[in-house]
DNA sequence: GAATCAGCAGTTTTT
DNA sequence: CTGCTGATTC
């Protein structure tokens, strides 16, 4: 399994946990002494789940299970990564051994391994969400099926859905110009990801799945791990529980984990009834429930209980701590989202004022727009913050456009990457050039990359075209000689060779931008070979490096760590799940907003919104503050805002204090101290100025 | 082939 | 109020 390229985590070494079972709760023992047999542990916000899995774990290679022999899923890179950490400190060397893998990660693994039955050819790629969008872009300019301003996202998403239903064709429900453009293009979407040797995300768990149906293949498959556990269980999709399903095999020694109250991903395909009735798919389950919580103080728990009590169909549980009750939570009424803002800086100053860390505060909101307003007020107010979220490492456009080359170094018929650099640098092949090589390509049956290879023999391409054309043939026939047999030490060197081939820092320093962008650009395209380094490093055994260097930049999410210490944290309600904080502001507690207004508008089931609200609170360790405003500027526009319904869902009593900020209760917690330091930074501020 | 402009839409986003 | 896309222009 292929190893993710982090950061090198220089983390200080965790203390090595010893595997002391009194440690943990009767029910957290029971969860991890349970023996074969599939078995559901309900974990509810910070009731210690992942202490759990990873104890389990150790437990089993403790028994003599061999650790390469259980496999751990997770939802992302990041969870996978940490959990091989926590688990190589507790069982030291064995605990590397275990296989731990996203179910996309697992599907390539198995794609790769079962290419030939899959029906794809040795190197083939993997399309992103920004790949298939180019992709269906160009169908949509080939075949004239609607050449109005169609979004082209919305056609992807019909058209993936009935590939992920597995449907011959686009169904007709509404007639409208999108389902009839789906209808048009999903053949040739299917056609051309083929021609391409191409697979999509998606493809990476239907493939897998079609490969794993032939009988000795998912045998081989089945028997290949004698344990399995998945983490966030409640994030999983049909076909990753089909595929649960095969790996589990008749020993469905299946242990899942997960909190249906924290299921905050249904829109994506995520199937809450998968752990509703995961005792149905694998038979008598054995089922713990965690509800005690080691996170939060009482005032906290009974709020985030009292909001999700609300929803009908779940589980029920509900959470409870040993602790006191801590400080009672506060909402508060603000003029309009300035206000609000203001109010967020203000305390966290006042808290900081009371010893509390940067770097325990976290601001969440349901809109990335939110954040906006709040970053003017802080930086103003000179509270150092970082937002999560941003665009991603791998998905930055100069960053992809390495990435780009490497791609079609790699498989010179991926068109989707051949096409963003067969002309960068400037080499000219404009439209009309690259418009005669393509149809050529397709009347010879050759592909784009064909014709390119064969420009001369191209009426209507001017000498310059030509010229290019051979030029860039060549580049990539050069690097593809080079990269074939190299070893992964050998890729950082060709990485850098072709950067600067390419001249990629020049085609980025006479682009239009300032000078820092320029910079800031340049050190991306840096930070590409430092990738390649570390992949290298993490990777020495890779037999083809090239391409899994590529794999891994599809599959990795790999936000800058950023130095996140003496930092606020601003984030949306979905990147917190798993997070925690000792101080949590929740903005922007209204309604169209929190319930967001699309899923108000569609009309019924909010209870995925109010998930999201209880994924919030239960983020807080021991102060929460929810904020709402009476009046918001929507789209340049002053729009009067009503209260959240799920403020009124909040508990009665002292455990809320409601408070409008014009009139804030008396009791304060260091008002007078507070003052003082506001005094002092407005000096500070007056001094600035001047 | 690059630059500028008008028009439009505007949740969330682990892979 | 913004940020992006496609079309128009030089």
């Amino acid at each position: 399994m292929m190893e993710v390229a982090g950061r090198s985590r220089k983390r200080p070494r965790r203390r090595k946990e010893p595997l002391d079972l009194h440690t943990l709760n009767p029910r957290q023992r029971e969860a991890v002494m349970h023996d074969d047999g599939p078995m559901l542990v309900l974990a509810g916000a910070g009731s210690g789940k992942t202490r759990v899995i990873i104890y389990r774990i150790a437990r089993l290679i403790g028994d003599g299970t061999s650790p390469s022999r259980i496999l751990g899923v997770t939802f992302t890179n990041k969870a996978a990564g940490e959990m091989r950490e926590r688990l190589r400190s507790l069982v030291g060397a064995d605990g590397s051994k275990v296989q731990l893998s996203t179910f996309h990660a697992l599907g390539l693994s198995i794609l790769k391994a079962e290419h030939e039955a899959a029906g794809l050819s040795k190197r083939f790629c993997i399309y992103d969400t920004s790949d298939q969008m180019s992709l269906v872009r160009e169908l949509m300019r080939r075949v004239r099926v609607a050449d109005r301003r169609l979004d082209a996202g919305k056609i992807l998403d019909i058209i993936l859905k009935t590939k992920r239903e597995r449907l011959k064709e686009v169904a007709i429900d509404w007639g409208d110009d999108y389902e009839l453009a789906a209808y048009e293009l999903y053949p040739r979407y299917v056609e051309e990801m083929k021609a391409f040797n191409a697979v999509d995300f998606d493809d990476l768990l239907l493939r897998s799945m079609d490969v794993l149906q032939i009988p000795e293949v998912g045998e081989r498959w089945a028997n290949k791990f004698d344990y399995i556990l998945v983490d966030e269980y409640q994030d999983t999709s049909s076909d990753q529980l089909a595929m649960l399903k095969i790996l589990a095999g008749d020993r469905k020694n299946v242990c899942v984990v997960g909190d249906d109250d924290q299921s905050i991903y249904a829109w994506r395909g995520a199937v809450v009834d998968n752990i509703l009735r995961f005792g149905r798919e694998f038979g008598s389950a054995k089922e713990v429930i965690l509800d005690q919580n080691y996170r939060s103080t009482g005032h906290i728990l009974h709020a985030a209980n009292s909001v999700i009590q609300n929803n009908k169909v779940r589980k029920d549980k509900k959470l409870w701590s040993a602790d006191g009750e801590g400080d009672p939570i506060n909402v508060v009424t603000c003029e309009d989202g300035e206000e609000e803002a203001t109010l967020v800086s203000e305390t966290i100053g006042k808290l900081v004022f009371d010893g509390m860390k940067y770097e325990d505060i976290a601001i969440l909101y349901r809109s990335n727009l939110q954040s906006r307003i709040l970053e003017e007020v802080l930086a103003a107010d000179k509270i150092p913050y970082s937002i999560v979220g941003g665009q991603a490492f791998f998905e930055r456009k100069e960053v992809r456009d390495v990435m780009a080359y490497l791609a079609t170094i790699n498989n010179p018929f991926d068109e989707i990457s051949l096409r963003r650099v067969v002309n960068m640098p400037s080499r000219g092949i404009g439209p009309t050039s690259l418009q005669r090589f393509a149809a050529f390509g397709t009347a010879n049956n050759c592909g784009l990359y064909g014709a390119l290879c064969r420009a001369s023999e191209i009426p209507d391409i001017p000498k310059s075209a030509q010229n290019g054309a051979a030029q860039f043939v060549g580049l990539i026939k050069s690097f593809g000689a080079q990269m074939e047999g190299a070893s992964p030490q050998d890729l950082q060197r060709h990485v850098e060779h072709l950067i600067d081939e390419i001249k990629l820092r020049d085609v980025i320093m006479s682009a239009d931008d300032s000078a820092t962008v320029s910079q800031r650009r340049i050190e991306n395209v840096n930070e590409v070979i430092n990738a390649a380094h570390r992949f290298a490093a993490m990777n020495p055994q890779s037999e083809s490096p090239l391409e899994d260097f590529i794999f891994m930049s599809s599959l990795v999410k790999d936000e800058e760590k950023e130095d996140d210490r003496g930092k606020v944290t601003l984030m949306t309600l979905h990147s917190a799940k798993g997070l925690e904080y000792p101080a949590v502001f929740m903005v922007g507690m209204e309604e169209e907003l929190l319930p967001h207004r699309r899923t108000i508008e569609l009309g019924g089931d909010l209870s995925e919104e109010r998930r999201l609200c209880y994924v919030g609170i239960t983020r807080a360790k021991k102060r929460l503050w929810m904020t709402k405003c009476l009046y918001r500027s929507n789209r340049g526009k002053m729009m009067e805002r009503g209260a959240s319904r799920f403020l009124e869902e909040l508990p009665e009593g002292e455990g809320v204090i409601r408070w409008n900020r014009n009139s804030p209760p008396t009791d304060d917690m260091t008002e007078s101290k507070a003052d003082e330091f506001f005094a002092k930074m407005r000096a500070q501020l007056g001094m600035d100025q001047g």
